[in-house]
DNA sequence: TAGTATCAGAGGTAT
DNA sequence: ACCTCTGATACTAGA
């Protein structure tokens, strides 16, 4: 067809403006104006910078948070006086159910039913366990009495040791700050998420949001914790690895779900959920074991312990071999794996036991993918395919001569898609398969540095309404003057230096080594032109082009829509929001391409406003005539995607860009939506859209 | 730049 | 105490 999608086939495609494209998008952003004048230049009482909260739970404007700026005040209102906390309750949680609480034993229901003489017990140690379990209504029970005893005790212990350890750990380690400054934090960010008392305010069923809730959280916390790390140097002999340390964090505050074991699918998780680090599959509940490939549970059958596999993470570490998407090779674990050498023989033990076990009980097995992630140098991505069984056993000698476990596993049918849509995007990467519905491979002819696609396999449109593309923001003048230093960062800003550029963002550096914005900010300062550190330069993620390999697609209802080929991590730089600034009142009413910064946002959850806003809003931005793929993204209610102002300046003048980003992580194809805001003040002539979000917190409409 | 070696880790199980 | 399909970093090989 359209030949190969390589970033130099595109021009031979070239855009007839005549013919191409009579349907606008449905994307609707209308400039308004601040009625009474005043709230323009006012921008530093209501700050422009909030966000709407992903999956906060708290109604608009009700709770405002900003714990990563002074943790300890945050408490203080900030700049809009928030509502009272207790206000209402529109997310209310309908009968609260007790999913693990060590604290209340409560009347025990019956254990679930034993199959084929199987007699379900706990093991000796404390566990509660569930391996045929539909859902709440039995794993979140208790067992009979004498068992919660036991539990109750054993668990207090080990939570209380835990805790005793970390205490202790952090004093060893004669970081007082760590865990300790980052406790204010860490409550600051459980309370705003309601994940402080989670044992008692779990839903009973659809919980997809609050397992959605939890991975924000620790990703949030992993975050910062990493940019605190990055801003105290490198350390000789203290961890980095800021990934275990979230962790830790959430799992002593309880701020996890589905602590229980249990067979086959876990509430709350999708076939398809993608999840960056071992720890969050750990949190959700999917796989505990923190390094182990191989998830199992213990009970007893006719009085001997038996385990089963539950979950399986493959990660190609092994000698797996691969497969056609549906079928996996695994490998047992154990024998001394060193450098994918093996240096004695497995034996049929713990994980490679169970599987065993399973195989002949026949019971599901969940299975995470592990895959490279293609955005991160060193990351992986982890995606949850859904349940699959053990068919087959046997031994092998591995390279090395030793016995390897080998486990064929075939996907129970039936199942959504999941890591077969993963190998479809490859083939479309590789250019093996032709496409359904591909309109161009790449509607910027060459203009960005990575192809867009734009694909329609729903109707019969042949593509949006012209305009030109153009990858950067156009500004007629500089934004404004500028007595700003640039860097001299030959090797590329680092944090923990008095590099300029560091100083402008309080003292650290706003992206993560793999180009990840850490924290929310007010505002990122980005290097600027006269800075004389390379593009490489890890504090110019916005300016050196798209990393993520994105299309244009055609939705059900709501026109043209943005989405991603590669899974976005949370954080994760997307695009900018390109197009021509336009100043004073030269807003076409008609324009529906209008992005405003001076519209009212809902709060994000995590906006400093300790230091008053003092950027010289509003910034207007039209892409109507001219833009990049910021100007597909539709609007959400529950958005997975928000914006930063973003300031390049050098000694004489500066420039605002508006970058958008990840609020979570986000799977391949998920559509990439962020809130559109509301307009100030009177919405003269502005037309009220009817919102097709679909969330629960739509609010109907969005201008 | 990509591969590899290194190593401290964490939760969990087993003893 | 022991186990492990981590993950960040420093290092090496290579083109």
């Amino acid at each position: 067809m359209e030949d190969s999608l390589g970033p130099d086939s595109a021009p031979s495609v070239p855009i007839d403006k005549n013919k191409v494209f009579a349907i606008k998008p449905l994307r609707c952003l209308v400039p308004i104006f601040p009625s009474q004048g005043g709230a323009s230049s006012s921008a530093t009482q209501q700050s422009p910078f909030a966000f709407v909260a992903p999956t906060g739970p708290f109604p608009p404007g009700a709770a405002q948070f900003f714990p990563f700026v002074a943790p300890s005040e945050s408490h203080r209102q900030g700049g809009s006086a928030p509502n009272p906390p207790n206000n209402e309750k529109p997310y209310a949680i309908p009968s609260p159910v007790p999913l693990n609480s060590f604290r209340t034993p409560a009347p025990a229901p019956a254990p679930p039913p034993a199959d084929n003489g199987a007699k379900l017990t706990t093991r000796r140690s404390s566990k509660n366990i569930t391996p045929y379990d539909d859902g709440y209504t039995q794993s979140d029970g208790y067992e009979n009495g004498f068992t919660i005893d036991t539990e109750d005790s054993s668990d207090a212990i080990k939570r209380k040791r835990k805790i005793r350890k970390t205490v202790k750990g952090a004093q060893a380690v004669a970081v007082s700050s760590s865990e300790v400054d980052i406790d204010p934090l860490v409550n600051h960010l459980l309370k705003s998420f309601q994940l402080l008392d989670i044992d008692t305010m779990l839903q009973a069923d659809s919980n997809h949001e609050l397992v959605q809730r939890v991975v924000l959280v620790y990703n949030l916390l992993r975050r910062k914790i990493t940019q605190l790390d990055d801003a105290k140097g490198v350390i000789p002999g203290i961890s980095r690895r800021a990934d275990l340390r979230a962790g830790t964090i959430l799992m002593n505050k309880g701020a996890r779900v589905n602590t229980k074991r249990r067979v086959g699918s876990v509430p709350g998780v999708d076939i398809g959920d993608v999840f960056f680090f071992r720890m969050e599959l750990c949190l959700v509940g999917l796989h505990a074991p923190i390094m182990a490939g191989i998830d199992y549970l213990s009970f007893k059958v006719s009085g001997d312990e038996e385990p089963i596999a539950v979950s399986i993470v493959s990660s190609g570490g092994y000698e797996d071999e691969e497969d056609d998407g549906e079928v996996i090779i695994y490998s047992g674990q154990g024998g001394v794996q060193r450098s994918d050498k093996l240096l004695m023989d497995q034996k049929l033990e713990r994980g490679n036991l169970a599987l065993e076990k399973s195989l002949h009980r026949g019971n599901e097995v969940r299975v995470v993918r592990g895959l490279k992630d293609v955005a991160s140098a060193t990351g992986k991505v982890y995606v949850y395919d859904g349940l699959y069984k053990i068919h087959e056993s046997w031994i092998e000698k591995g390279k090395s001569g030793c016995n390897v476990f080998k486990y064929k596993l075939i996907r129970v049918s039936g199942q959504p898609e999941g890591f077969l849509l993963w190998k479809s995007i490859q083939q479309w990467r590789d250019g093996v398969t032709t496409r359904v519905g591909v309109i161009l491979p790449d509607l910027t002819s060459g203009a960005e540095n990575l192809p867009i696609c734009l694909v329609n396999d729903v109707d019969s449109e042949k593509g949006p309404a012209y305009f030109t593309y153009s990858p950067s923001l156009k500004y007629a003048k500089p934004y404004g003057s500028s007595k700003s230093l640039s860097c001299r960062c030959s090797n590329g800003c680092q944090p923990a230096t008095t590099c300029p550029c560091v100083e402008k963002n309080n003292g650290y550096l706003p992206y993560s080594s793999g180009g990840i914005l850490l924290s929310h900010n007010l505002i990122v300062h980005e290097c600027g032109p006269s800075c004389l550190c390379p593009p490489s330069c890890r504090n110019r993620v916005s300016q050196t082009g798209l990393k993520l390999r994105l299309e244009v697609f055609k939705t059900k209802n709501k026109g043209w829509g943005l989405r991603s080929w590669d899974p976005v991590r949370a954080g994760a730089f997307i695009c900018e929001y390109a197009g021509e600034v336009i100043t004073g009142n030269a807003i076409d009413s008609d324009d529906n391409y209008v992005f405003d910064a001076g519209r009212v946002f809902e709060p994000l959850e995590l906006v400093p406003t300790d230091e008053p806003v003092k950027i010289p809003f509003p910034l207007v931005v039209s892409a109507k005539n001219k833009g990049n793929v910021g100007r597909f993204m539709n609007h959400s209610c529950s958005p997975n995607v928000y914006w930063q102002p973003i300031m390049r300046e050098n000694e004489e003048e500066s420039y605002l860009h508006i970058g958008l980003y990840a609020i979570k992580h986000i799977a391949p194809l998920q559509e990439l939506t962020f809130d559109y805001g509301i307009p100030r003040g009177e919405k003269k002539g502005l037309v009220k859209k009817k919102c097709l979000c679909e969330s629960s917190k739509c609010r109907g409409f969005f201008y």
